[in-house]
DNA sequence: CCGGGGCTCCCCCGTTCGGGGGAAGAAAAA
DNA sequence: TTTTTCTTCCCCCGAACGGGGGAGCCCCGG
């Protein structure tokens, strides 16, 4: 039988490497390739041919691992995705599940787990990470992400939030009157219900649609 | 010349063991022995006499890997520490070289900076992560973060507005008065030199005083 | 063709925030 | 001791926010 073909995906280099140096220390594991993004990824997948993907769900730069967990499953049905991730966000998991990802271990689980999960995806079997696996499928049973409700604008909108901003700042940032940046606050709480916008902001950072590091902090010296 | 005795901290396990396996992959350098938290790093400390303390900053528990770095450095002043964190923050390695840390290095940066930290280690030799180190001096000579200038009563309402409570309910949760509530966020905000509750928010999650996973969601159906 | 959703803008209204002031007690620092 | 800091509470006021309504425009799908 030939070895699990395996790409690892995470814009953590000593990471990836430790990573790739500890899964080649197994005979029936094979890392034939590794990118730092999704769309790097994407770009090599091809070539790579991988059995398996360990993707990282929190990476910078425009696409985040559940967007590259779609795109991988779309352009290569056989390669099968097991996300690796710092995560104890359910929402996230969540999502990454539904993009097609087979697997779901946290980085901070039993080393076997992660073993498992990889040497289960190239038999397309899906492994778990029992820590949270309870928790995720009743989020599963009760309906997805909200974010994804919401339009385009609407995402503007946010981002907008994620940085502190005040409606009319807003408003000038997007080019458009402060009250039409009201009716988007209201149908973004609306949707994602609640009721105020720092909730939404905390929202916004936990489905990733910003990163922390993303945002500079404003009106203050430095 | 012996080997590098070298000691990992970091709560997730995955990691700790892919970097275990990496490490050990070099011949002049050994890993003798491993902890996921500040508290089991300091009890097995002195067994282990490491010349290199390798420190995850972001670890959860009462100990963070700031404290764990001062407290090691004062146990075992031979102990070299050096950061190894997905933190792009400043603000937090700065406090971590206060603490004492000899080396930074960024989880995304190259394998090699990483190898060089730790080997610069051992010989007393800082290294510090060039993708950073600029800014990192930067907030050195511009003072400390501004959240140490918080007491602790108004650390805890910042906290309260991470959940995106209102004055209210802050009040309600904190058994005082809205009025109080009301003095302390006025203060935060003049402390930190900000002006609204969301950019508050957001610095309490970049200075890591409210980890994102601490946030459970209210107001939402869920 | 007509309906629905998204984006834009406007009105009104009550609540919440943020900033200004002051004050009292307790505890810690000078 | 005096002084400062922290914590608590109160006042007033203007600005910002959230919810409700409506309206016109565009585009896509039935």
């Amino acid at each position: 039988m030939s070895r699990i073909r395996t790409v690892l995906v995470d814009d953590h280099r000593v990471v990836q490497t430790a990573l790739r140096s500890y899964l080649e220390s197994f005979p029936d594991i094979e890392v034939v390739g590794a990118a730092v993004s999704g769309e790097e990824a994407l770009e090599k997948l091809e070539g790579w041919l991988p059995d398996v993907v360990v993707m990282d769900l929190r990476m910078p730069g425009g696409m985040d691992g559940i967007e590259a967990t779609r795109r991988v499953r779309a352009l290569s049905p056989h390669s099968q995705v097991v996300v690796l991730t710092a995560d104890t966000d359910d929402a996230r998991v969540v999502a990454a599940l539904r993009a097609g990802a087979i697997g779901y271990v946290r980085k901070d689980s039993d080393p076997e787990v992660f073993l498992t999960a990889v040497r289960g995806a190239a038999r397309g079997q899906s492994v778990l990470d029992p820590a949270v696996a309870g928790s995720v499928l009743q989020d599963l049973l009760r309906g997805g992400p909200l974010v994804e409700e919401l339009s385009e604008r609407e995402k503007d909108v946010l981002r907008q939030l994620a940085h502190g901003r005040t409606n009319r700042e807003i408003a000038q940032a997007l080019h458009v009157s402060e009250e039409t940046v009201k009716t988007h606050v209201g149908n973004i709480l609306s949707k994602l219900q609640l009721s105020h916008r720092t909730q939404a902001v905390v929202y916004a950072l936990k489905q990733g649609l910003v990163s922390l590091e993303d945002i500079e902090m404003e009106g203050r010296g430095g």
